[in-house]
DNA sequence: ATATACACGGATCCCCTATTTCC
DNA sequence: GGAAATAGGGGATCCGTGTA
């Protein structure tokens, strides 16, 4: 038969001990189609470069007579190819070996020994990712294909008996076509339970939301129950009505907020504890998860995804929430929250708590589909940029993005693709230890007016593409006519790194991502929005992983010598554009890494757009500086200790009275939200205004206000995150003191706990912070010196300064008769 | 294990010296 | 008077969280 078809998800099995690629997906008519393909596997051996076709033929007679015995399976390597390949750029001769099965592959190129032979290559990369690359069926693009229908067939075991599928097709043909508009059927799902560690309390209730689907399904009944709730008999019931639900809706997408970590494994802890089975998947097998610190919860041909990884990796970093709570989330990009309500152990909710708990957790669910929805462009666009699953996509880390972005794309270069880096080679990787990063501009602390600011367009990466920076494009030696890094230091010598000018694949593909930044960005600032900003970030992140990738470790074409390169062409440039700019006659204030903020001195807008004109000019390859904006004001402070200007931390407002702070404590979530506040309202104020007068009386005002015990408690909390198991911790400090207290009050912590306490009076002499915390909910009063002395103060005595303004003499000299009303 | 370096700043740790306390 | 305990200064280190 033929249809159109687009891949969702991607699966393999073995028959009769060949490799096959099982792939879900749809047809334009909502129809699920699963096609079943299979392609060659095989992989490289790069062969040293002085030998003749004498010595080659022998060795490929000897490859394709390999036999081998694989934990009692017999298995060979059924043909030999030799082949005109690069390998990092450079033309070598490599023998395709082609076996029977893809986990056979490590085992025949353990035998190949051979002294011919320099090096083995693409046996390690995933079969799924190796379908892809070989038969070019990519996830989530739309073809029409055509195929024998299996149809109560005995071919490959009878698999399509046992498959919830409309047609399961034996695939012979597929051609991509443009279309692209789909519409996946997404269910999202929560679940409410009476204790958080997995499996360990009962399971209240579920709620399912899709497009016009709503329901809540829950053994916990009451009075007047909504229309949206279903009631069952108990939660063994409630385990296969899910199922039951997840099998109707017939989802594409099955979606959750934290789902790997929590709802997914406690559902199917449940379902093991009753001996019954989580049919989810559409062989009806149940979830699966990866062994790991993070499980992931794979089902069987519905994509599984759980939102809060996606956003994760690629947002959370330019987002506003400070931590990554769903309420949060939901509040950042949908404008809602969740439903208030106190969560209580079941046996402790009145008759009339039992609608509410309904309702907030039907609303989870509806805040899932909301985020989802928002982010399924993104999920897409990543998905077709790097051609994995998507099941992957919503995954995978930056550099693990990054270098499937690389594997799918080697082929337009003929290239043979990397291995992955041994334990060993990862160990020596580490010793050289880090490459010289960016360049920071120390700035005179004070407040300026009419500022400009200029910064490049995704530095690192147009940097890499311009001078054709890669592993594969380092060379040896010195060559005429080649791409020449500034001056580096390496211990104690100086050198310079070369760089072919033969473009490298590396380079080239990065322009890909190059490109849509610039797309994305563009379109941001044509139609400014949460969602646009959110999506030209997202591809800020993946543009800027790009040089992160080179110099990580773990990476396939980790390069030392050009991450160091890449971090010396920043350093140059800036400093460049700062000399540039200072001759030019502005004052530069600050800069940092990529970019450059000077007083206009009197100088028009049009003059300054000139003046970018004409340093972009001067910008090789596909460099290019653009105006952030300009400012009305901009204020720097110092640092704590001594007089140098504070880098990485400043508060500018532009003409539109858009205020950008960068640095500050208002925007640091480890500091009380009196201190952010008062703070957020000096920054602002002097920033309006141009001068400290009604702030200075403000934080009188609150000053005051402190000593009189007059401050909610609740605006004194303090967060700090646990990141790591509490018995790494070398230093006892005060947010490990509060973890432990909450262990002592039986409160659930782990590494990512956000730990929140205050500093309270205490009778004890001791002088450390940490014998005065407290949590939250405990009694006991502020700490006034602490909240005045280590939180106020700090946060507001540097803004001060700028103006000669000494607000801890003023704060001491409150008997002073001058300060009276102090 | 899962992108990089630079930077701020709080809190503790640790060593040293001066002062106080105790016998 | 001398030993032990304590206070406090200051740099090193740990730690978390920012900017880019």
């Amino acid at each position: 038969m033929k249809t159109d078809f687009i891949p969702v998800d991607y699966d393999y099995f073995d028959f009769q001990g060949r490799n096959y690629a099982k792939i879900i997906g749809r047809n334009s008519k909502g129809k699920r189609i699963c096609i079943i393909d299979s392609c060659p596997v095989y992989f490289w051996a790069i062969l040293k470069d002085n030998l003749n076709k004498k010595k080659i033929d022998k060795l490929l007679k000897k490859i394709r007579e390999i036999k081998l015995d694989v934990k009692g399976r017999q298995t060979k390597v059924e043909t030999a190819e030799l082949h005109e390949k690069n390998y990092l750029g450079k033309k070598v001769k490599a023998i395709k070996i082609f076996a029977t099965n893809y986990k056979d592959m490590h085992d025949v190129a353990d035998k190949l020994g051979m002294p011919e032979i320099e090096k083995r290559r693409g046996y390690d990369l995933s079969f799924i990712t190796h379908y892809i690359i070989e038969n070019k069926i990519d996830p989530l693009c739309w073809y029409e294909i055509s195929g024998e229908v299996l149809n109560n067939s005995d071919e490959f075991g009878g698999i399509d008996t046992n498959l919830d599928v409309d047609f399961c097709i034996k695939l012979e043909s597929a051609k991509k076509i443009p279309k692209t508009e789909f519409n996946p059927r997404v269910l999202c799902y929560d679940i409410e339970t009476d204790a958080l560690e997995i499996g360990k309390g009962e399971i209240l209730m579920i709620s399912l939301v899709g497009e016009n689907f709503k329901k809540v399904i829950t053994w916990k009944k009451t009075k007047n129950p909504q229309e949206y709730v279903e009631y069952v008999k108990d939660e063994e019931e409630l385990l296969n009505k899910f199922c039951e639900y997840v099998k109707k809706v017939s989802p594409d997408f099955l979606v959750g907020y934290f789902s790997d970590g929590f709802d997914l494994p406690y559902l199917k802890a449940r379902a093991d504890k009753f001996k019954i089975k989580l049919k989810l998947g559409l062989d009806n097998s149940q979830p699966k998860f990866s062994r790991g610190v993070n499980l992931t919860g794979k089902i069987k041909g519905i994509v599984h995804i759980d939102l809060l990884k996606f956003i994760r990796t690629a947002y959370a970093q330019y987002m506003k929430s400070e931590t990554l709570s769903l309420n949060e989330v939901a509040k950042e990009f949908l404008n809602d929250t969740k439903k208030p309500f106190k969560i209580k152990h079941s046996s402790e909710l009145k008759q009339k708590d039992w609608n509410e708990y309904y309702e907030y957790n039907l609303h989870d669910s509806v805040l899932t589909f909301g985020l989802f929805q928002k982010f399924w462009p993104d999920l897409l666009e990543f998905t077709k940029i790097i051609q994995e699953p998507i099941f992957n996509i919503s995954r995978f880390g930056l550099s693990k993005h990054i270098e499937n972005y690389i594997l799918h794309n080697l082929h337009k270069f003929n290239e043979i693709p990397e291995k992955q880096p041994t334990y060993d080679e990862i160990s020596q990787r580490k010793k050289i230890g880090s490459v010289k990063g960016a360049f920071v501009y120390e700035p005179t602390p004070g407040l300026y007016e009419n500022l400009a600011m200029f910064d490049f367009t995704s530095m690192h990466t147009s940097i890499i593409i311009s001078m054709n920076i890669s592993k594969a494009t380092l060379l040896e030696t010195k060559q005429k006519n080649s791409y020449e890094s500034p001056e580096i230091e390496e211990g104690n010598k100086k050198v310079k790194y070369y760089f072919s000018k033969e473009k490298g694949f590396f380079p080239l593909l990065l322009k890909d991502i190059f490109e849509k930044r610039k797309e994305f960005k563009a379109e941001y600032k044509t139609n400014p929005n949460r969602m646009t900003l959110a999506r030209s970030n997202a591809f800020k992140v993946l543009s800027a992983s790009a040089h992160g990738y080179v110099g990580f470790f773990g990476a396939r074409y980790y390069s030392h010598e050009a991450s160091a390169s890449i971090l010396a062409f920043v350093r140059k440039f800036n400093i460049e554009t700062i000399k540039k700019t200072q001759k030019k006659g502005f004052n530069v204030i600050f800069a940092d890494t990529d970019s450059v903020a000077f007083t206009r001195e009197g100088k028009s807008k049009k003059q300054i757009l000139e003046f970018l004109k004409k340093l972009n000019d001067e910008l090789p390859g596909v460099m290019h500086l653009e105006l952030e904006d300009f400012f009305k004001r901009g204020l720097w402070v110092s640092t704590r200790k001594g007089t140098a200007g504070a880098k990485k931390k400043y508060a500018m407002i532009d003409e539109d009275n858009n205020v950008k702070i960068r640095g500050f404590e208002t925007v640091r979530r480890d500091w009380c939200q009196l201190s952010r506040d008062v703070q957020n309202y000096v920054l602002r104020q002097i920033l309006k205004d141009g001068n400290e007068k009604k702030s200075l009386e403000y934080v009188k005002k609150i000053v005051k206000n402190i000593k009189q015990r007059k401050i909610n408690k609740q605006d004194l909390i303090i967060k700090t995150q646990l990141k790591k198991p509490l018995s790494e911790y070398k230093a006892t400090t005060p947010h490990v003191v509060v973890a432990k207290k909450m262990i002592e009050n039986k409160i659930p912590i782990s590494a990512g706990t956000l730990i929140k306490y205050y500093v309270s009076e205490t009778k004890g002499k001791s002088k450390l912070v940490r014998d005065k915390v407290k949590l939250p909910e405990e009694p006991g009063e502020y700490n006034i010196d602490y909240y005045l002395n280590r939180q106020i103060l700090p946060a507001v005595e540097n803004i001060f300064q700028v103006f000669g303004i000494s607000l801890k003499e003023i704060m001491e000299g409150k008997k002073q008769t001058t300060l009276g009303d102090f």
